[in-house]
DNA sequence: CACTCCTGTAGTAATCCTACGACAGCATTT
DNA sequence: AAATGCTGTCGTAGGATTACTACAGGAGTG
């Protein structure tokens, strides 16, 4: 019997993942955790075989969070789920050491899929993302800036592209102001930008907001 | 008996909408639909009178499928769905005729109430909203259209979007910093944005820059 | 004509952002 | 093993930005 944990911020989102985990015969799902708190809480009392993780979460990045149940609970595998198909997450995802990576686009069909190959010991990639990940290698000439942003750059990229302000990016992943200016400075420096307005149109022009 | 169309490009989130709706005596959800069209063939083909309408879809914005529901089917009553709580979105929802605005935040809770209330003949606003939309119909009553630019604005506009500072628009203008901060401010008023992220977004997608 | 809105303009004070410098822990190279 | 480079992290200080407030002249309206 795969025991699952739920993680989510969304509680619609829990209620259909719930839907879908529960049709799978050997799958039980032994809880929900809208935060990373209450979600490492629940890993340490119930241990659950399998967990289903949402990369954004309110109160820590997915990613940070993987990582802590990597620490943790090494047999733990981590099915991620993201809402865009932004790749940057899905490669720092396995590199992370996690056994599944989908979007929420088509998660019906693919969350089983996946649970049901994480099941029998296979890693899980849905076909868009590998498609876009070919992609990705062969026209990396272009793009291949992109690669070179550490994970913390990446992520203050995507806030500043959306608008937030250095503060609520920083109040975002627990650091200080300054430092997420620092990374802002080293994201312009790597990608040959000169201010906020480039970073937003770099952004806009790469599909990674919007 | 109140028949609903679910609209919303995540199966998932469909999903977990279902179950909600099915949950309350009296509703009947006669079908879901992922994009803008099969949303309208099957309004023609079912006449819900209901929907409940995610803002983001692939094909279209959901607020200008809300514009065509109201167009066509004038009695439908529209709850929209919102990931995110852009308070601007709602605005533009209830300016185009919405019943009901919510973020999926809380979402179980609150679709529920929401169903009931409209149900009822009522408007429904999460009362996170309620305090930002008072403010705002007081600021429209006098005005809801939105004006155009004038050329200082227009031109403070451009050199944002360019990614100029203050200082140096200031300069090429002969005017001072804090004249073109005020035209700034007036911008975003006038075109309901947030942030200078959102004004390139803004110049972007509009094709004045590039 | 009186009234209101829009536009152009700017000051003040509170914040915010940024450039720079620092430093420690890894990883990679030599 | 020593050197180099990348990453994550901050502090300081001063310039930049912002929110507010203000005011005058012109346009449009009842």
């Amino acid at each position: 019997m795969e025991t699952i944990l739920i993680v989510d911020d969304h509680p619609v989102v829990r209620r259909g993942i719930r839907g879908i985990l529960e049709d799978i015969p050997g799958v039980k799902v032994i809880g929900e955790a809208n935060t990373a708190a209450e979600a490492l809480d629940l890993m340490e009392s119930h241990h659950p075989s399998m967990v289903s993780l949402d990369i954004t979460l309110p109160d820590k990045n997915g990613i940070d969070l993987l990582r802590d149940i990597r620490e943790n609970h090494i047999t733990t595998r981590v099915i991620m789920l993201s809402m865009h198909p932004e790749e940057q997450y899905a490669r720092q995802a396995f590199r992370n050491g996690a056994w599944g990576y989908i979007t929420k686009d088509n998660l019906s069909d693919e969350l089983t899929r996946a649970v049901v190959r994480v099941m029998d010991g296979h890693k899980y990639v849905s076909s868009r993302f590998a498609e876009s990940m070919l992609d990705t290698l062969e026209h990396q000439n272009n793009d291949s800036r992109m690669k070179d942003l550490s994970q913390r750059e990446y992520q203050v990229l995507l806030g500043l592209a959306h608008g937030r302000s250095l503060k609520e990016i920083a109040a975002e992943h627990h650091i200080s102001v300054q430092t997420v200016s620092t990374y802002r400075s080293r994201i312009l420096e790597k990608l040959d930008l000169e201010n906020n307005a480039e970073l937003v149109r770099y952004a806009v022009t790469h599909k990674l907001i919007e």
